[in-house]
DNA sequence: TTTCGTAATGACAACGTTATCTAATCCCGA
DNA sequence: TCGGGATTAGATAACGTTGTCATTACGAAA
């Protein structure tokens, strides 16, 4: 910038003020040091302009979840940018993996580097560490789950109410031995959607079976084991909710290897990818992670111009979409 | 800092020797001044350490890919951010969205941020408007497409070899009328894609039918509906070779729509989810985009660190996966 | 002519940190 | 006892920018 200043032959603050195209520069002056800027190749530093700035803002968003190449989260993360993009600000995005540990390194790494706002989805059982981070001003948003332990903005999919509507939908169709597989129950999500299965057994007045819950499905592979154990047990499910798209998919292939696709109910949570063209298509409660995102996102810009609104919990509605799997009837 | 050193009782620059963990402080003063910092709650500036440090490096990636939910382009981010999370580098990652207008804004939004490097998929016909940040110090790294008009590092699928094995395969299975269905010719992958698919014919001793050559198939849907015109024509092809995942799910659908997944045969170029679970099960050259990633990475660190390494561009290979639907046979 | 307001420009300090250099202290051997 | 090297600590300037305030120039009104 100094360099700029004196080939163009002004002061350092004008030059500021051209490349920040604020009022008051005669034309004359300003052509002189766009002239000059790009002889020499002048790049602006924000990160130097922020340091200075009395906002002291960088737009720059934070965004951390469970895995940035997991179909639900990328459509998430690609929410958050078209609204971010909007208002030119760049967005750090992370995996953390269901790593507690990962989860606090992340927010530690993102607040050194004074993003104006953390999206993210809580890992950790509890987030009142974070009361440290809000007090140095930063903005916290929460995707997914809700957090514990800590009054934040959050946007979340209605999965108690989803997961009974994917369930009633199951019973309706006269199914009494409908399974559910899911998640461990430290995921909340995973926890309300178990809960929704609950409640929609009981509008029904049906006791659950045990036997025919697993939650201990935490990836792909491991929910193909769940399902193939429930079909080979001695009263095997006529129906499954599957609380979770990778859940689905392993549902799918246990189904497939069992040669059940037809026989077997299934309602998956979560939309995933080519869902309508198996053979029977999927039938899902469908999220949509990317309104979810962009939700996320204008509360995080809310935020960050009145920090002294009072918290919010968003809920994006779901939507079943009946393709095949969950109409297949009992019996047979 | 000033607070902490004070609440201490050290100086400023003693603060900053523990921060950075600098060897030459007495285990009093590292203590004292842990106890000053986790009471004011004070957390280190990246951004102001990164202004005064002498090797100007912010541990910080830009990343410009097509799309951040394409799960192609999501499996290389994995990649990336596989690599950077051990070297404490956060990564910037946002979607071009084929514009090259955006390629170019998120260029110069990611180079005012002082990202140590850019890795992206170039866009725009030509990127030796690149110089100007090269010459600044900015690393670049290109994945999935080679540069044009600009000598960079580079990692790449090997494409034409990718896509002859292809369309040999579905050739050896003796089919004569084999389509080919892909992106035009400005992404410079689809073309060479389409070279291998002439390489292949070629080497067959077969003619190209430019009836049977689609180039116009941007999305999903628009490859159903490039496939469909396909069949419905007077001499519809045997075997269809897709050239992009996202083709390859609209070839998936055109097939099931005209009920001749089993009659057809298909071939993709780079694996999709669920490609297995459908009926048939999808043949495809199958690509490794987290290898990608990992290597693009590798390269961009190499390169911060000798910034005189000659550029070098790796090819990541690719694999051809039978699973039935590139093994139908002809005729029938 | 003087006065005043307004618009354009510049000088300087400061943002939060680290590089460099200097000063103080300590230990050891001669 | 003293010299000298090693170790620890601090003072100061600087990184590239912008906020604040001062200065200058120019018309218009008195």
């Amino acid at each position: 910038m100094r360099d700029v200043a004196a080939l163009a032959g002004v002061s350092l603050k004008t030059v500021s003020r051209v490349v920040n195209r604020e009022p008051g520069v005669s034309g004359d002056l300003i052509s002189k040091v766009e002239r000059a800027a790009s002889q020499l190749d002048y790049r602006h530093d924000l990160t130097a302009s922020n340091l200075r700035r009395s906002d002291r803002k960088t737009s720059t968003f934070g965004l951390i979840i469970e895995d940035v190449s997991n179909p639900f989260f990328s459509a998430v993360h690609r929410g958050i940018e078209e609204v971010a993009r909007e208002r030119g600000v760049a967005v750090f995005a992370a995996s953390v993996d269901e790593s507690p540990e990962r989860e606090k390194d992340l927010v530690v790494a993102f607040s050194q580097r004074r993003v104006d706002a953390i999206i993210m989805t809580p890992t950790v059982r509890e987030q009142s560490y974070l009361a440290y981070e809000r007090r140095g001003g930063l903005v916290l948003v929460f995707v997914d789950r809700e957090p514990r332990g800590f009054d934040a903005d959050c946007v979340v999919t209605d999965n108690a109410a989803g997961a009974e509507t994917a369930t009633a939908h199951l019973l309706a169709q006269g199914h009494e031995l409908v399974a559910f597989v899911g998640d461990d129950e430290t995921i909340t999500t995973a926890n309300q959607r178990y809960l929704g299965y609950e409640r929609a057994m009981a509008s029904a007045g049906m006791s659950i079976r045990p036997e025919l819950v697993s939650r201990e499905a935490h990836t792909t592979p491991a929910a193909t084991r769940e399902v193939l154990a429930l079909l080979d047990a001695p009263s095997p499910p006529t129906a499954i909710f599957a609380a979770q798209n990778l859940i689905t998919m392993g549902a799918v292939r246990a189904l497939q290897m069992r040669g059940l696709q037809h026989a077997v109910a299934l309602v998956g949570f979560d939309d995933f990818s080519m869902a309508d063209a198996l053979d029977p298509a999927v039938t899902v409660v469908a999220q949509d992670p990317r309104e979810i995102g962009r939700r996320a996102a204008q509360l995080a810009f809310a935020r960050i111009e009145d920090p002294d609104l009072p918290t919010s919990v968003h809920v994006v509605p779901s939507s079943l979409i009946r393709r095949g799997s969950g109409e297949i009837p009992p019996g047979r």
